[in-house]
DNA sequence: TTCCTTGCAAATCGTTTGCATAATG
DNA sequence: CATTATGCAAACGATTTGCAAGGAA
């Protein structure tokens, strides 16, 4: 239960929190290695979800079947493409409303709310048909 | 492309259609399984994908790893229980608000939303503590 | 010294896929 | 007949886990 330091886990939170993003583990594997090399895939998997666990980080299931981390745990939406897979941060006023709007309709206790949207981000909108294999 | 009719799709689909608890595609196999005794697991999710990429039933990725289906195409929310796994739907109608909202503030298209609440059910709430493993 | 963490590799588990055969249009 | 769907089993990919060794308190 005590948490002990590691050099390992300090670099990965870390290296989450210069990035916005939202890596999956793998890639925070990737870029965490160049600093540490002889870090395991496993152990970059068992901290971020001991992370996640103690609220220090999100996890975030977009849809894609791959996890995704990100370092910024205030409540704010994301956005998806559904082209390029990017995920982006999207700040909405109405969070509150709708949780309180759910609190209302819902025989239980609601404790949190997570909110997705998909769609095709700036830079695939604008792109080329054909630059990319497209999704029939 | 063109899609041809099969027993199977059809039992998958109207088993789906009587459910409203949004089942995995293991459940879905095991119950059809008592009408068609030798239908395949394999069969199970290739037919779940083509209605799901036909828009007829929807896929969703609640967060435990596990993909549901939902035989109700029509826009709405759902919550799940994170002591028991369960998943509701819940109407609210802020949801155009919230969507619209969002494309205001969102500088590429947005096409689709997609909101889960977590928390503890009606049930979950009024069971004694220890009826079952309790997440710590 | 005690308990937490690690690296490594093997194991898990949900889902997808290749292939030869069966069913549909 | 051409094409799509099936059952089966093997393949896959992301994540988890067991274990012996290393590091922190």
């Amino acid at each position: 239960m005590a948490v002990k330091y590691s050099r390992q886990r300090q670099l990965i939170h870390s290296f989450l929190m210069t990035r916005k993003d939202h890596p999956t583990a793998d890639v925070v594997y990737q870029n965490v290695r160049q600093e540490y090399p002889n870090i395991s895939l496993g152990t970059v998997y068992r901290n971020l979800t001991l992370l996640a666990d103690r609220g220090e980080i999100q996890r975030l299931q977009v849809g894609d079947g791959v996890d995704h981390f990100d370092a910024d745990t205030s409540r704010h939406c994301h956005f998806v493409c559904t082209d390029c897979g990017c995920v982006t941060d999207l700040q909405l006023d109405c969070l509150d409303h709708i949780l309180t709007d759910a609190r209302k309709k819902f025989d239980g206790r609601i404790e949190r709310q997570s909110t997705f949207f998909y769609g095709l981000c700036r830079d695939c909108l604008n792109k080329p048909v054909g630059i990319s294999e497209q999704n029939a």
